[in-house]
DNA sequence: TTCATGGTTCGAGCGTAATCGAACCATCTG
DNA sequence: CAGATGGTTCGATTACGCTCGAACCATGAA
């Protein structure tokens, strides 16, 4: 009965709603203080505070000191994706917290996923780059394939500087919306950061959804449609 | 600060420590009554009904009548992901509910992960059949290569019983201990059977440990060994 | 230095939910 | 039918932990 690591000690730590909804505001990628995740949870500072330092000491968080301010954001990767099959669990037993309004359905189009794109257009990002044989699952991992890092140095990102990095370049995550993978990882993080930085996109600085212009998803499509 | 589904509710699910023990001992992958779980939980009969019938409201759990017995196995493989991807975090936290004893190091070699192959044995499966070009993730999903059907024809596993099946052939798991991943699915549940089925290997019964035999070991070692 | 702002710590209040005893219902056995 | 076993429902108890007010500490600005 009492064998593997102790899943209730965090699973609890998530269950809280206050701490739930906070990491849910993190889930942007974004480091935010405790005084706007403690307006994110709903609840004052100060359980704002007792809220943050458990889910730190639980590893889920990573805070960092800045002047006066101290900054959370998620611990890494695996906290993101766990957060992920958590939201397609939810959806999936129908508790949808609200029923599909206009925010639901621009989040299931494109939305930030930790650092990266998710929803159909991150899945569809993906779906590309397996198709085109710029990704592949050769080994355990996700690789890049030579082709890839071909398109990839293309499309102008600094594939070298992503390499120096500890994080691995390519990680898959599971998507609630669309139940399929899409690609996380720094290479992930950094195509849409380059979506970004060409104006394709923007990221909504009060929700999770993120907004393309109408000639991004013009390039968007032409170089990653219809796979 | 209230997007998307709501975590909180399925995660305090999980959170109660008596409900995360029975859920751990569900991914045994085997269904077990109410009174069996009563026990892996720790509590009595009355309050694991209780229990039970907020996890199957919750979606997380698949209940079946047989006679007088209630059994409940897993809602699925999502729900498998999830736990799992807990117990990494959990894991990595060092959080360990028992430092490495003997048993935890038979978990890390071999287990069932509901209802295949996980641990080290499960990714060494995994990485085997994706360097011999048996599986590749062409699509959004694992695909079984021609080569690859015909090698699991050769190991005598009936792919086209499988397929009649609703749920996906193929899938990818994340496994805690080892931290890559394993092949889940119906086809990686068929794997499991079959080294059952040749006496390579066994269940524990009480545990989720599985058990290889020293034939068996050396069978699987030249079969997928040495990647 | 004083004042303002951002966070933390302490303590008390309060609710929710886990727990179990007891009674009840359902199914199988003899 | 009676008796045994497996589960559920109900109610009362209890305890854990969320919550916030208030006081305190740290940093930066005037």
């Amino acid at each position: 009965m009492k064998e593997g690591p102790d899943i209730a000690r965090i699973a609890a730590l998530i269950g809280d709603p206050a701490r739930a909804n906070m990491l849910t505001a993190l889930m942007s990628g974004k480091a935010l203080t405790v005084s706007e995740l403690a307006e994110e949870g709903g609840v004052t500072i100060q359980t704002a505070s007792s809220h943050l330092s458990k889910l730190d000491e639980g590893g889920l968080l990573r805070p960092r000191k800045q002047g006066r301010h101290k900054y959370f954001s998620l611990a890494g990767d695996e906290v993101a994706q766990v957060l992920e099959g958590l939201m397609g669990l939810a959806a999936g037993a129908g508790h949808l917290r609200r029923r599909t309004g206009p925010k639901d359905i621009e989040l299931r189009r494109a939305r930030v996923c930790y650092n990266h794109l998710a929803g159909d257009m991150g899945t569809q990002l993906f779906d590309s780059l397996i198709a085109r044989g710029f990704l592949t699952a050769e080994a355990e991992e996700l690789l890049l394939t030579d082709a890839g890092a071909d398109f990839v140095a293309r499309f102008e990102i600094d594939l070298d500087d992503l390499r120096l990095k500890r994080t691995p370049l390519c990680r898959e995550c599971l998507d609630w919306s669309e139940r399929r993978s899409h690609l996380a990882g720094s290479l992930g993080r950094a195509f849409l950061a380059r979506f970004e930085e060409l104006s394709w996109a923007t990221r909504d600085p009060k929700t999770r959804v993120v907004v393309f212009s109408r000639t991004g998803v013009k390039e968007f499509e032409q170089l990653f449609g219809g796979v």
